[in-house]
DNA sequence: CATAGGTGTGTAATCGATTAACTTCTGCGC
DNA sequence: GCGCAGAAGTTAATCGATTACACACCTATG
């Protein structure tokens, strides 16, 4: 930045403020700075910048696993947002685990984020606080944790799960098995806690980990048990499920009938095509950023509820209701 | 740091000693520096530390699309392989266009990150020649570009795609469509001329963007023109292809046959399981992650080569030979 | 007992920007 | 011709760290 101030025959008072479009600078001072600049090629170090202005246009977004396609999906659709308003996303990859999901919130501090996105991996509040102590704007997304305090983006499936249920029993069910995601997070909990109210005594539920592997378990677990419908709440656990279905040779709906919380998009490729509660993720991952770039610029936005919906395919034999 | 360093009653540079485990401090002013830290809940920040260090400790990815799975496979391996060297990865979303692409490197850049990875878009090598010029350690990956003179990292699929096209031929295909990435991009190419080269005068080239709808729409075209197999050149394209597929009512490999470069988990459940070209995705990310910090460290890296394996899983009909 | 050599700390310059406060200059009114 | 307002630009402090150099103190040595 001397150099180029040098090269105009201006001060860095004066380049700085042609930078950042301040009131000041002659068109004709503007121009010999722009010259020098392109001349130079000139980059101001964004690092000095944000340290001066204590503001880093950058938001941190920590999700649990970005090769499960709904956090991809919600990661791309909040970095289309922030950058639109002229922010970079950091995205921290926690990988399920609360010590690495630590790490990284403290790392994106550390950077200074504006402002922070949290997937928490449990519902362990500990780490919230620590983010709001030290007066980072923060909003959670997709999970909350016990006695929250700032805002909260989620969606909402009591509805679509209900309606699942009613058609399960509605179909002669008597022996549903839920593989549910861990009883630590608020979404483990929450849906399942909905479903097995609507099924009433026939709910058998298998707690797994939001990962492939675990899924196929406990689909083993309650084929055993001898369910005849299978309701899985997190897509890479489905992914699971559906594998042990395959390898045991049995026929979807015909022999158990499946369905999938969050959607994907090969999912209506299967045969039968799966039946899911998809989720709004775009509108999701939009709404946080959102949220978080209100609470950057000092207003106090509400929580968001987004509805899940309930997407017939075949998977649990509708053709046959 | 100056008030830590007012309260254990020492100097800043003191509290810097301790902080980066310099030579100097006595244990016991160690202690109290320590203990000061603690108490005022002190955390340094990174912002100032690489103003001084020039260094950041963090990693720019800029990938062509986070939604497609094999990217964040990748982005998933870079990030593991970084932060084991206590680096950080900070992902940027070209979303393939050339000009987002570009953008993102210049405020990468601008935070100065100590290295680059980059699945450039085009093969125009403009954009590499400006990050070079800029001395900033520059690794390819995926993909690479005209004259380029940094490593690159990506994966040789030659022998699959040859071993493939053998395949199709000798099951007697004499129509094969081949869905191929963009013409200036060095995978679409390279794969193409490989496969193309070893169909001899059977193949028919659609190119697409690498896209789902891209994939649906050359499929249509391609069906039309009456071809009996069909060969998609990324996962994505090969997505929209099944979707066209289904549409119309064909029945894999009896109808027409079906292939796709690069594998999907959910590739095995269908029915029948794809036959896919797989690649080593987590080796390229660790390989890129390595070769760049190996650059960043003052070693001249290698390219890298790894090859990709044809999976045969039935939608070649391959029960039939 | 002066002197050299080590140790543990402090002082202050530095990284590259922003910006408050100040200087200089121009033009205008009386 | 003097004073003064307002515009254009400069000087220098500042953000929060790191680190070269200086300094004080201590011990071993000739």
């Amino acid at each position: 930045m001397k150099d180029v101030a040098l090269h105009a025959g201006v001060s860095t008072a004066t380049v700085s403020r042609v930078l950042n479009g301040h009131a000041a600078p002659t068109p004709e001072t503007r121009e010999r700075v722009l010259a020098a600049i392109e001349e130079l090629g000139y980059r101001p170090n964004a690092l000095a910048r944000s340290l001066r202005t204590t503001s880093t246009q950058t938001l941190g977004l920590v999700i649990s696993d970005l090769l499960n396609p709904f956090f991809a999906e919600i990661a791309r659709a909040v970095e289309d947002e922030a950058r639109s308003h002229g922010y970079c996303v950091v995205i921290g990859n926690a990988d399920e685990s609360a010590e690495q999901e630590a790490t990284y919130v403290r790392t994106l501090l550390d950077r200074r984020v504006d402002g922070l996105l949290l997937c928490p991996a449990t519902d362990d509040p500990s780490l919230v606080r620590e983010v709001s102590a030290g007066g980072v704007p923060l909003v959670l997304l997709d999970r909350t944790v016990r006695g929250a305090t700032c805002p909260v983006v989620r969606a909402d499936g009591s509805e679509a799960l209900t309606a699942l249920a009613r058609r399960l029993v509605g179909a002669g069910h008597s022996r549903i098995g839920v593989i549910a995601g861990p009883p630590d997070t608020s979404t483990g909990r929450e849906r399942t806690d909905v479903l097995t109210g609507a099924l009433g005594g026939v709910a058998r539920v298998v707690h797994g980990d939001f990962r492939q592997e675990s899924g196929s378990q406990a689909a083993a677990k309650l084929i055993d048990d001898g369910v005849t419908a299978l309701v899985v709440m997190d897509n890479l656990m489905g992914l699971g499920a559906l594998g042990e279905i395959r390898a045991r040779g049995l026929q979807i709906p015909h022999d158990i009938a499946f369905a999938v919380f969050d959607d994907q998009p090969w999912f209506p490729l299967l045969d039968p095509p799966i039946t899911v509660i998809a989720q709004p993720t775009v509108e999701m991952g939009r709404a946080a950023a959102r949220s978080l770039l209100a609470l950057i610029n000092g207003q106090q936005p509400d929580d968001v509820r987004l509805t899940a919906k309930l997407v017939l395919r075949g998977s649990c034999g509708e053709a046959e209701l």
